[in-house]
DNA sequence: TTCTTTTATTGTAATATTGCAATATAAAAA
DNA sequence: TTTTTATATTGCAATATTACAATAAAAGAA
């Protein structure tokens, strides 16, 4: 085997997983930082700001875009990248309700 | 290639997308689910929740607690899982500042 | 048009993940 | 002791991810 068996597990889990994956690797984590890091959406510059080739990285903006994590507004040559702040809402959602859960809990 | 390159990035960029791979698998979602949605911690039973063979439970549940997101205590034959919440709550954190940040966005 | 700039795609090698049968380990029960 | 029960480890096949050189595509500048 090796594929993941997905279609075993409710909508919600397989949801939230994707989320997470698309977070798992450093070089996402840094790129949804740095958007984070300026005022505005960014236009070109992220491949200066990382320590990887440009396919790499286009790579890396691509599993964000198809999460839904960010969102890529062409603009001429460039293209602006943005957090998308839903998803970021419906993480955080998640994770309140857990803690939520966690009080009742005795360890 | 094909081995990530997290050297190149900081220690923060690395933890958080640690804690994301653990939690980037329906199975290992499911699992931090089924914990919480019991009262206390949970000794036994795991494996007849979950959809997958033994083996590939108990590899899960290896991720997660290297991860530090759940710990268990040997309880005679059985092993007690439990959340850790001090895990939870960093993840919390991260996404809180996420959230502060995204305010003084203009998108 | 041709050149330049920016981002995406393709192809491929290296490595990691997933799943499980078989087996091992560890401790309580008989 | 032997048996049972619960969990871990090993080994391996199938698949997925990561990284990047080479190349393509798309749009403004010359």
């Amino acid at each position: 085997m090796g594929a993941s068996k997905s279609e075993s597990f409710s909508v919600e889990h397989n949801e939230m997983a994707t989320l997470f994956k698309a977070l798992s690797h450093p070089a996402r984590v840094a790129i949804v930082d740095y958007l984070l890091s300026v005022d505005s959406c960014i236009c070109g510059d992220i491949v200066n700001e990382l320590p990887l080739a440009q396919p790499t990285v286009s790579q890396h903006l691509k599993e964000l875009k198809n999460a839904n994590i960010i969102k890529g507004n062409i603009d001429g040559t460039a293209i602006c990248y943005c957090i998308n702040p839903e998803i970021i809402h419906k993480i955080e959602r998640h994770f309140s309700s857990i803690t939520k859960q966690l009080k009742d809990k005795c360890c």
